[in-house]
DNA sequence: AGTTAGCACTCGCGGCATGTGAGTGCTAAC
DNA sequence: GTTAGCACTCACATGCCGCGAGTGCTAACT
């Protein structure tokens, strides 16, 4: 059914003009409004008849279908996704939402985790949806170091940094009151063993070592090689989200069903949409685009994905994106994504590998010797 | 128009049987079917006329109301309130959900932050709605111990831990690459300074000392102090919450508008349901019930709260409750609240006032010296 | 052969009238 | 004070109708 290859010159033209129509109101496209629009630009050509022709093309193409028959067309995900690869002009942005969105980074500079909740934040209210972001992490991060502390009689704290800095704390019950010294040794000890392991390592080592240990140091280190495994993997936490609400704002949910709004909400507050898609987008580069269900089988069924990946590639780095109606405005949502990745790309790189690392700072240098970089710290705090 | 004090007999017999209908079926209750239900237990004196009669004057009292002038009567806000207050039966827990329970605190008694985890999604899952919860605090916690911990250049991590075992942790950038060794002369040097401080005296200390530091010092105290101030207050992450899906998906969403639920999504997101009430709650004591709009001005008009305090007055504790539709089992939900509340309290205590401190636990002691204590470390893992 | 105007046809949708049944309020008898 | 009976009132479902939007098709035109 579907014919291969690139469409005629015409039939992009309708095509493209029907999903940016469909996108601004949402209602089915009839051929006499494409006919007005294209007419009035291109000059004959596309009479109202003749742009029902070629809709029935792209109808057999699967590229447009009509909600009942007599009815305007609107785009299929297919006819979606021939519009992100060929016909969306993407749009830059403004110069003036550029400087706002700096402005708010410029305000956090110096707080490292704030960045990805302002970045969620920032996605969600520009483009009025669901975003989701991982925290900036190394892939092969380990054990920097963890400490026992003593809250009380039995209770005692574990705190476990990865040379990432990603931090995990447990509370855990021991058997017996320990005092902060033995903790302290205890700790001290075990640091000295594992420091720099991975959590297969430390897994492995925690059940050969742990064989004649006190009941309590077989607990401590069960707890240690347990977080540090929930570490390793791409745990449902490692994501943050932001935005439902403004999802849930837009018009396509007013007069949704509550079981779809269930199912959506639940996608998002589960994560159990980023992770099946990881692999996929840490693979390719840029921003990709995910159109309704075309990797999820079902329940999103009509919700795209923006994506993209942050930092460098096997460096500190992460993911961020928006999920929104499939019926969204693409060009605008790549834009912003990207910008927002190569944002949080330069403020990690300043971070981690800084020009200027062994001469001090000077006024003008932070002006003048970083022309393409979007650097927030050379902005004044204005406005 | 409504008139103080008790009603009736009658009435109150007539009122408990509507409220408990309509919870039922979620339908405008008819006057025929209470006089079916009543007439068969109570003997005559409830035919529907009669009853009708009643109800004419529980409207006018503003306990019941008609949708429409020849549906049947619902109860209204302060109709749930009554029948909480006076009518109620308070069921009990089965035994068996009671096993249940404690088996799951059972696989995680060593782990003191699942049991926040666990509650919720108990509540969640036992009561088909919404959860909040927040961890065990003590109200007066003061500063334990803080770390800086150099991981890259000039990006410092910062990990600080209240005396009740709250942890926090944040990634600052310096405007200069620092040794590990600076940074642990300053946190040495900080702790010694600040241990046992709580939020607003750090931010004076921070305040006055901070004037003639390096910039770095200055930032790391900055953020110390703001990081406290967080802590102290009862920001909206201080608050666990689960069951959104669990409460979307009761039949009174089924045909919701999406507004209303974006509203009730929003709210829970948000956490700016329960910061209001806990003067309230902690106030109190025992389970509390607000039904309906009784505080909360709009938004969530039919919704109910049912919310404990647990742990010591004063001491380690927190609060814990289910948000969900005003038509819901009350007995039921202020049953499994209480019980959780109570598992909560004899695990803390049980882990802070500890009666067997001095002496080693023996089999038969779990089984025979508490007689009256939910205890749950005393049952096997059986099944 | 491709393009276009005209026209008949198809459906979705909103409005309207109607019938039905549930549940009440009232009245009169017990 | 309680109850049976009955008339009355709405909400709601159903069916019908007409309108209008948008198409598909055909025939004429370039």
């Amino acid at each position: 059914m579907a014919r291969e290859g690139r469409l005629s010159a015409r039939k992009e033209v309708i095509l493209r003009a029907l999903v940016e129509q469909y996108i601004r109101t949402g209602e089915p496209v009839p051929s006499k409004v494409i006919s007005d629009q294209l007419a009035s630009i291109y000059g004959p050509g596309y009479a109202a008849a003749t742009v029902r022709n070629e809709l029935v093309i792209l109808e057999e193409d699967g590229l447009v279908a009509q909600p009942h028959i007599s009815a305007g067309r609107i785009p299929t995900d297919l006819g979606y996704r021939y519009f992100v690869e060929c016909l969306m002009g993407e749009s830059q942005l403004a110069p003036e939402e550029q400087r706002l969105i700096r402005h708010q980074f410029y305000q956090v500079q110096h707080r490292l985790d704030e960045w990805v909740r302002l970045t969620a934040s920032i996605l969600a209210q520009v483009l009025q949806t669901a975003a989701i972001i991982t925290p900036p992490r190394d892939a092969e991060a380990r054990l920097k170091h963890f400490e026992l502390l003593a809250l009380y009689e039995s209770v005692v704290l574990i705190v476990l940094v990865l040379e990432d800095g990603t931090v995990r704390q447990e509370r855990i019950v021991l058997d017996n009151p320990v005092s902060q010294e033995d903790l302290s040794r205890l700790a001290s000890r075990l640091n000295d063993r594992f420091r720099g392991a991975d959590a297969r390592t430390l897994d492995t080592l925690a059940f050969t070592e742990g064989r004649d240990l006190p009941p309590d140091e077989v607990l401590v280190m069960a707890s240690l090689a347990r977080m540090l495994a929930h570490l390793d993997i791409l745990t449902p936490d490692a994501f943050y989200h932001d935005g439902i609400v403004q999802l849930l704002q837009r018009e396509e949910f007013a007069h949704a069903d509550a079981d779809h709004v269930r199912k959506v909400v639940e996608a998002l507050e589960q994560n159990r949409l980023m992770p099946a898609l990881v692999p996929q987008v840490m693979q390719g580069d840029g921003v990709q685009v995910i159109i309704g269900g075309e990797n999820d089988t079902d329940d999103l069924k009509d919700m795209s994905v923006v994506v993209a990946r942050y930092g460098e590639r096997g460096g500190m780095g992460g993911l961020l994106g928006i999920v929104g109606p499939t019926r969204m405005q693409y060009g605008r949502a790549v834009a912003v994504v990207r910008y927002l990745a190569q944002l949080l790309n330069d403020l990690l790189a300043d971070t981690y590998n800084p020009q200027d690392v062994s001469e001090p700072p000077s006024q003008d240098d932070a002006e003048s010797s970083r022309p393409q970089s979007d650097r927030v710290q050379g902005e004044g705090p204005g406005s």
